[in-house]
DNA sequence: ATGCCTAACACCGTTAGA
């Protein structure tokens, strides 16, 4: 089972990459982040084309995530527990079926477009850290039901200097603080697996490069965009790369698809 | 030292992204 995580930086505006990328990766779960529209402007209708099931939390202009998957799936959650006074759309995660005739396990999944945090002297940051405390609690009720569980999406963190083209130029950036860098290790004490870096320890792998200076065209990025496991799910991890074509493409995103493969 | 680029929204610039 194929599932992949892409933030598309407006889904309007990337509607052609977004669909030729499906129909080329042929992921069974999507994860989407930054779509950018409300509700009502979700395209559905082409997913549903494509032969997803489609579900979002949009948000007018900023935010808003979603979860396309080939099987029926129910909706868990539209919101990260923990904060009733957060409006932002950041979180949805749902339950996604097993195939008829196959003997795939039920598998969660959420999709994440954590805070950024810049700049950090502002409400921003404390905002971030807030909510990758909500995190690290939602993922510990999780583990207890003890399910191959995928948190995928944009985590907005560096996790270490290997995953940033220049370490020093990034030291202060919310990114990639210390702060910022423990709250992100908290999950994997915790129990949950970082698939890229499981079995790309090498580092110096990217799936953000900025639109600005060349970034692309110099192999100058982040590693920002990160698929973590529950025990169940890394149990069952045969791969995971980062699909690199989106971002060749005319009027890409600046990030680019990560997936697993799951056998489950 | 700064902006570089892109998108949304409203307006012909500002905010946000990372």
């Amino acid at each position: 089972m194929k599932i992949a995580t892409f933030n598309v930086n407006s889904l309007r505006a990337r509607i052609a990459n977004v669909l030729d990328w499906l129909k080329d990766a042929q992921p069974d779960v999507a994860l989407l982040q930054e779509i950018k529209c409300l509700e009502g402007e979700f395209p559905r209708l082409e997913f549903e084309s494509l032969g997803y099931n489609a579900a979002c939390v949009g948000q007018k202009s900023y935010n808003g995530v979603a979860i396309l998957s080939r099987t029926r799936m129910e909706i868990e959650l539209k919101a990260l527990p923990g904060d009733h006074g957060d409006e932002q759309a950041r979180y949805l995660e749902a339950i996604i079926d097993a195939p008829d005739g196959e003997k795939w396990k039920a598998l969660r999944v959420a999709s994440i477009y954590l805070p950024n945090g810049n700049p950090v002297e502002s409400e921003k940051y404390p905002y971030k850290l807030s909510w990758m405390k909500r995190l690290k609690a939602h993922a510990a009720e999780l583990l207890k039901l003890e399910e191959p569980t995928v948190l995928g999406g944009d985590y907005n963190v560096i996790p270490t200097d290997n995953d940033v083209y220049d370490p020093a130029a990034w030291a202060e950036d919310a990114l990639a603080r210390p702060e910022t860098r423990a709250h992100f290790r908290a999950l994997q004490w915790l129990g949950y697996t970082d698939a890229f870096h499981h079995l790309h320890p090498e580092g110096h792998r990217y799936t953000f490069w900025d639109y600005q200076a060349g970034r692309w065209q110099r192999d100058e990025g982040l590693r920002i965009d990160h698929l973590m496991l529950s025990p169940q799910a890394a149990d069952c991890l045969e791969a995971c790369e980062i699909d690199r074509a989106p971002r060749k493409k005319e009027k890409p995103s600046d990030h680019t698809p990560i997936w697993c493969e799951l056998r489950l």
